[in-house]
DNA sequence: TACCTCGTTGCATACGTATGCAACGTAAGC
DNA sequence: GCTTACGTTGCATACGTATGCAACGAGGTA
C-alpha cells in the first residue's frame, strides 16, 4: 500500500532518450510527423516511450512551435439547444483535425471583455464566436495579433470579421410569403436580441415579403432569444385587441415557449386559432407536441465551413475575412395553416418552394 | 492600407521590462499575486504593459509552474439538456476560480481512449467526467499521475474515483412509492444505459419500493438515454397486451419522447390512460406541454461540489477519493395520477414527502 | 581508392515565464 | 554612527520540446 497520495512527475523526452540510448532530439523526431528519423531508432524510442508511459507535453510543444492546437469557443449561453448541437459537431470536426476546444460559457453577454483577456493568454490558434457579440476593438485586436476569428451564425456591421451564416433574410422572406399564401391577414413578430444580425435579417426579410403584399402593420414584441422573455412577449401579443392570425418567432427555442403560452394560458388551438412559425429547425420544433414550421439552419455544413475557414487561415497565415452563407429550407409542419401550392415532399419532409423564380 | 495580412508576434515580458527600464523578473512579479514587488516599479511595469498590449503567456507560465489552470471536461453527448445546463454552470464556477475548460464532446462513448490521450498531453490540472465512462485502467493512470478526477452524476463499482451524485436509489424508491400510492397496479420501466450507475440505482430503488408492496412484475425496455431508442422502447411497452398503468422513464430527456409516442402514436391521454414519471427535472419536463413529475438533480450544488473537490485536491495534492451525494426532491406535476396524501407545497412547487420516517 | 551524396544523428540553442539566491538600499534600534 | 533586519531587485537558471547546423556513416560512381 502506497496510500494513494503519491504524485508522480510526468515522464520527459530526455528520460525516454536515456532509456532508449539515443538523444532527446531523436525522441522529439519520433513524435514529429515528417521528421528525419530512421525506422530502427524510431522503434527503439517507441518501445522506451511505451515502457515509461511517455506522452509528449503539449504545453512545452506549444511554447516552441507557437501553435497551441487550441481553438477558443465562446458561447455565452447554451439554453437554446441549437448551440449544444453546434458544440457537439464542433467537437467532432475539430478533433478530426487534431484541435481542441477551450470553451467559454456561462457569462453575461456584456462581460465578454474579461473572457477575451483569458482566451488571449492561452495563445489560442483561433476563435469561434457563437452566442455572443464581440466589440469591434477586440476584433481589431485579434486581426493585429494574427488570430483567425470566425463569427458563427452572426455578422458584424462592416464585414471585417469572417463569418458563417445562413440566408436569414431569404428565410424570413420565405416565411412571410408562406404565411401570406396561407391566407393570414394579421401578423406578429417576436424578436430575438435587438442588435443581433440574425434578428435583423430575419425580420427584414419577413417585413419585405409582407410589404410586397401591401401589409405594413406588424405587431412586434421582443423575446431576446430567452424562453422567459418570449413567454412575456407572447402574453402581450396574444392579449392584443386584434390578435395576430400568424406569428413569426425569431427562433424555435422561443417559438416553443410561445406555443405553450398560446395553448395553455390562452386556450388557443394551433393552427386553427393561431399560426406559428419559427427558425433553426431545432430538436423540440420537430417533436410532435410542437411540430413547428421552421427554416433549417444546417449545423453540419455550417460547422464544416467554420472549421474550414479557421484551418485555411491558420495554415496560410492570411486572415482576409471570408464569409460563407449557406442556404436554408422551409420545413412545413402542422403549426400553421398551409398555402394551397408550393409544398413539395423531399426525403420524407414537406418543404415550401413557391414557383416564382426569385 | 496594410492589406490586413500582418501577423504580429505577441509582446513578451522582456520587451515590457526593457520598455519600463526594469528586469524581466520585475515584470513577472508584477503579474504574480503575492510576489515581492514595490508599488512604484509595479506601476511602471503596468504602464509599460498597457502601452505595449502585453498579456502574460499562460502556456509559458504553465511550463514552469506545472499548473495549466485547465480542467478537462468530458461529455460524450449533449443531446440531453441536463448536460448543457451543467456545462454552463461549470463555466461560471470554474472561471470564478480562474480555471478554464477544455471540452471533449461529440465522440462515441467507447472511443474515450484517444480522448484520454489528448487530454493528458495538455497536462490538465483536473478532469471532470460527465457523460462518459472511464475504464478503470485510465482512472488508475490518473491516480498515479496525480491528476484529480471527479465523476459527475455517476460512480464506479469500487469507490476508487471521486464522484458527485444525487440519491438516485432513494429517488427511484420515492417514485415507486408515489406511483403505488397513486393507485397504479401495473408498471413499466424504460432504462438508461445498462452499465450506468444512475440507471442501476434508480431502477434498484424503484424495484425495492414496488417489492415492498408485493409487486415484482415490471415490464422493462431499454432506451439508453437516447431519444430515438426511448421512442422505440415506448412503442414496445405500450403495445403490450397488458399495458402498464404507470411507466418510470430513467430520465426526463427520454420521458418527453415517451410522452410524445404515447399521445401521438397511441392516442393516450396523460395521466388518465397512462402515468409517466421521469428524472432530472430538466427544462422540457417543466414545460406545460409535458409537465412531468420528476426527481430533481440540483445542478448548482452538484457543480459546486464537483469544483470544490477538484480545487481541494489540486491545492492539497491529496487525491484521496471523495464522494458527495446530494439530496433530490420529487416534484409533483400533472403527468401522473396523484396519491391522496403526502403532497406538500414548497416555494410554489408541489413536492412529494410521504409521512413515514424512512 | 577517392569522391560525392544523402539520410540520420547529436549538439546546442530558443521559446516565455517563474523563482532561488545574492546583492543592494533603507530604516529601525542601540 | 554602526549594526541588524527586511523589503526590493536583478542575475541566472530551469521547465520540456523543436529545430538549424554540423558531423557522421553508408552507399554509389568514376
Amino acid at each position: 500500500m502506497d496510500g494513494g497520495i503519491t504524485k508522480k512527475t510526468p515522464v520527459t523526452s530526455s528520460q525516454v532518450a536515456e532509456h532508449a540510448g539515443v538523444s532527446q532530439s531523436a525522441v522529439s523526431r519520433t513524435f514529429t510527423p515528417g521528421a528525419s528519423i530512421s525506422p530502427k531508432t524510431r522503434a527503439k524510442v517507441l518501445a522506451a516511450a511505451k515502457e515509461l508511459g511517455y506522452r509528449p507535453n503539449a504545453i512545452a510543444r506549444s511554447l516552441i512551435t507557437n501553435r497551441s492546437r487550441i481553438i477558443a469557443v465562446v458561447m455565452a449561453y447554451l439554453e437554446n439547444l441549437f448551440y449544444p448541437d453546434v458544440l457537439e459537431e464542433l467537437g467532432r470536426r475539430l478533433s478530426a483535425e487534431n484541435y481542441h476546444m477551450l470553451l467559454f460559457t456561462g457569462f453575461k453577454d456584456r462581460d465578454s471583455d474579461p473572457v477575451f483577456d483569458q482566451l488571449m493568454q492561452y495563445r489560442v490558434d483561433g476563435i469561434i464566436l457563437a452566442s455572443t457579440s464581440l466589440s469591434s476593438e477586440l476584433a481589431a485586436e485579434c486581426a493585429v495579433a494574427g488570430i483567425p476569428v470566425v463569427l458563427f451564425n452572426r455578422t458584424t456591421e462592416r464585414d471585417e470579421t469572417s463569418s458563417v451564416t445562413t440566408r436569414n433574410r431569404e428565410g424570413g422572406r420565405l416565411l412571410g410569403e408562406f404565411l401570406v399564401a396561407g391566407g393570414h391577414r394579421s401578423f406578429g413578430y417576436i424578436a430575438g436580441l435587438e442588435n443581433s444580425s440574425t434578428n435583423r435579417d430575419r425580420f427584414g426579410g419577413f417585413r419585405e415579403a409582407l410589404e410586397a403584399h401591401g401589409i405594413t402593420d406588424i405587431a412586434v414584441r421582443t423575446g431576446n432569444y430567452s424562453r422567459l422573455e418570449a413567454e412575456a412577449a407572447a402574453r402581450e401579443l396574444l392579449a392584443l385587441p386584434r390578435r395576430p392570425e400568424a406569428i413569426f418567432v425569431a427562433n424555435d427555442h422561443m417559438a416553443v415557449a410561445v406555443m405553450d403560452v398560446a395553448r395553455h394560458e390562452f386556450g388557443l388551438t394551433i393552427p386553427d386559432d393561431l399560426s406559428l412559425v419559427g427558425y433553426d429547425d431545432v430538436g423540440p420544433a420537430r417533436w410532435p407536441s410542437y411540430d413547428i414550421t421552421s427554416v433549417t439552419q444546417p449545423i453540419g455544413p455550417m460547422v464544416e465551413a467554420t472549421v474550414d475557414i479557421l484551418m485555411d487561415q491558420i495554415h496560410s497565415g492570411e486572415i482576409e475575412p471570408q464569409h460563407k452563407i449557406l442556404p436554408g429550407e422551409l420545413i412545413v409542419r402542422s403549426s400553421s395553416r398551409l398555402p394551397r401550392t408550393g409544398i413539395v415532399e423531399i426525403d420524407g419532409q414537406r418543404v415550401y418552394r413557391p414557383e416564382r423564380a426569385t
